[in-house]
DNA sequence: AGTCGCCTGGTA
DNA sequence: TACCAGGCGACT
């Protein structure tokens, strides 16, 4: 579900509300959701811990905690995470439960269990799936930088963005969203494009995440912050979920075709394919 | 490089 | 009933 700014605004709405806090109690319920360590070291080892800082790192929401340790969570499709208070009842697909000493709680909530938490020292990164393989973030890394990653890349453009050690943090919606805004076909080769081409989509790509961020994420389905409200980016999209519709620019039918196994929405004529 | 599995639920 | 879903990793 949740891509770079729905991530993003998950932690900034975090970040005030657990800073500062001591875990009393940990609850797993469904543990094929702790990655790593096993579940009984990772519920025992975050006890007594505190938060120092919440961030984000591609999609994946940081907690570093005291010891070195960095409770590292990855959504996935629909996962969310939610700041609550043992007071309020627990929806029924609760996974994860993270007591504070002031009884508050983190909950770790998802209907499709595809998720993860991983309890990692801050110097073994690899101990948490992809955190480790992470390309730069969007948003900070330049031009240059961009075109680096993309060299001697011979793949689609689409999947090549979507590509979690090229550019951290992209998922279906903006990756669709910045090749429109590019006018360039997701089937397009990475090799076939020019300097311009490509300066143009490092461009795009910032436009939409910071858009998205500014508009706190986009909420087709599931996604909500960490208070559980949606945001309003859903209302801004250009091409995502807008297939049979027209285009915006040009009034042609916007198509959805698969690439890379990915629905992804275009308009044929402002994205030839060439 | 491309496909499949993981899960559950909403919608056509 | 069938298809679809903001992702990723294992597999061929």
């Amino acid at each position: 579900m949740p891509e770079l700014p729905e991530v993003e605004t998950i932690v900034r709405s975090l970040r005030p509300m657990i800073t500062g806090k001591r875990v009393e109690s940990v609850e797993v319920g469904y543990t094929p959701i702790i990655g790593y360590p096993d579940v009984e070291t990772f519920a025992a080892e975050l006890i007594g811990r505190e938060v120092e800082q919440v961030r984000r790192r591609g999609k994946y929401i940081v907690i570093e905690v005291t010891g070195g340790d960095l409770l590292v969570t990855h959504l996935r499709m629909s996962g969310r995470l939610i700041f609550t208070s043992s007071e309020i009842e627990k929806d029924k697909h609760t996974h994860v439960v993270i007591n504070f000493e002031d009884g508050t709680q983190l909950r770790f909530v998802e209907i499709r269990k595809f998720g993860r938490m991983f309890l990692i020292p801050a110097s073994d990164p690899e101990k948490a799936g992809g955190f480790a393989t992470l390309g730069p973030e969007p948003l900070e890394m330049s031009l240059e930088e961009f075109k680096a990653q993309i060299a001697g890349k011979k793949t689609k453009i689409k999947p090549l963005i979507l590509n979690q050690e090229i550019v951290a943090g992209i998922g279906n919606i903006y990756a669709d969203e910045a090749l429109f805004l590019s006018k360039l076909h997701p089937e397009r080769l990475a090799d076939t494009l020019s300097e311009e081409d490509k300066e143009t989509l490092y461009h795009a790509i910032q436009q939409v995440l910071t858009t998205g961020i500014q508009n706190r994420g986009t909420s087709k389905r599931d996604y909500v912050d960490g208070f559980g409200m949606a945001g309003e980016n859903q209302n801004h999209l250009k091409v995502y979920g807008r297939e049979k519709e027209k285009c915006y620019l040009c009034g042609t039918e916007i198509l959805r075709i698969q690439v890379g196994g990915r629905s992804s929405h275009f308009c044929p004529n402002c994205q030839p394919l060439r």
